[in-house]
DNA sequence: CAGTAGTGAGAACGATCGTTCTCACGGAAG
DNA sequence: CTTCCGTGAGAACGATCGTTCTCACTACTG
């Protein structure tokens, strides 16, 4: 039996996946190792692969993780900007650029991580496509909801402002992209209401 | 004194940089041995690290050699665009579609190259974002020469939908994207004149 | 109490990497 | 011819990786 104490201590795999989360974002995929994650989780080698059988098993685990915790972040900083009185549509430029200042930021884990080819297996593609599906599906739905009327390819053409600000705030180190993009979605939408 | 032969074969640093071009844009920096780099540019071992010391310094000179050729490719996929009666700026895409639909692509070496974060220094950083610089200063001079008076914030949005759409035509495989940045673009430009 | 199943700590294994070194050879210089 | 410098071919080196294995220890079971 399981103590209270036990319990109430973060389990290992949450542990793992924080570990994980920190090391493959900051630094990428191949340059991290399981050894490194074994010592910043705080667990034993022969725990590590209990839980996940190989490097592949655990990247799958932590792309899947990372994409939940990513969406309900940007969800809910969306959300906070609509609160503010902002339109629904440009609340995702507020928000992405709360991530972008932070000075952790890296642009995009699941951008980031299908440009490591070789580390990277079909299993993986899929779970980056879905999270790319799924928030081109939930900015279609800010779209509809603040802008209806407005033309099909909307939704997708924000998807790929989105991304695009993304990367080059990256490499640039800047939220100039991110400024643009939000003018150009100003005037997307504008034209229609 | 070299003969006529020897001039007339290929140089080593080409056959050196074309074999880096294949073996990095496919699989990435991290995934290619300088052994197999070698094997794939027929050198010696003693040559290949007479010309490039070390293997940042050989993907220095890849960036480098990849921005010239890049770009050279194409402004003059554009220029073919525009001589058939695409707009200027709309052609930006219908070049970026014959890439994306090629078999062999793999979304923007540069972007690929500055996620693999630990194969990347600040020297090749700089090639990166200088890159990045050229290539919306290209587009710039599109936007002046054919919608003179677009917003100011316009050839940075063009910058956005461009890298945008190319990362995500690698995501989905797919020209989806494309499609949608073209449109934003034409409405964009279409808004001013 | 003895026996046992499971765990932590980390050494060990086999592969691969970037880089350097060895050595035999070939052709220009004397 | 002999000498010698520069090269090609690839073995060698030391480090690191993903993964597995060893072994001492703990905490139940009976």
């Amino acid at each position: 039996m399981r103590s209270v104490a036990e319990i109430d201590t973060i389990s290992p795999e949450r542990s793992v996946l924080d570990a994980a989360d920190r090391l493959f974002y900051e630094r990428g995929i191949a340059a991290v190792s399981m050894s490194e994650i074994r010592d910043s989780a705080d667990v034993s080698m022969r725990r590590l692969y209990m839980l996940y059988p190989s490097k592949r098993v655990l990247v799958a685990a932590w792309l899947s993780d990372r994409h939940l915790r990513w969406m309900t972040w940007f969800t809910e900083a969306v959300d906070r900007h609509v609160w503010h009185g902002t339109d629904a549509v440009l609340a995702t430029f507020d928000a992405l650029e709360e991530w972008v200042s932070s000075p952790e930021y890296r642009g995009c884990a699941f951008i980031n991580s299908i440009a490591e080819s070789a580390e990277i297996d079909d299993s993986h593609r899929a779970i980056i496509s879905d999270h790319k599906r799924e928030l081109i599906a939930y900015v279609a739905g800010l779209v509809e909801a603040a802008h209806p009327g407005s033309p099909p390819w909307l939704p997708d053409a924000m998807g790929v402002l989105i991304d695009g600000a993304i990367v080059q705030s990256a490499i640039f180190n800047t939220t100039t992209p991110l400024v643009a993009a939000r003018a150009a979605a100003t005037s997307l939408i504008g034209q229609v209401q």
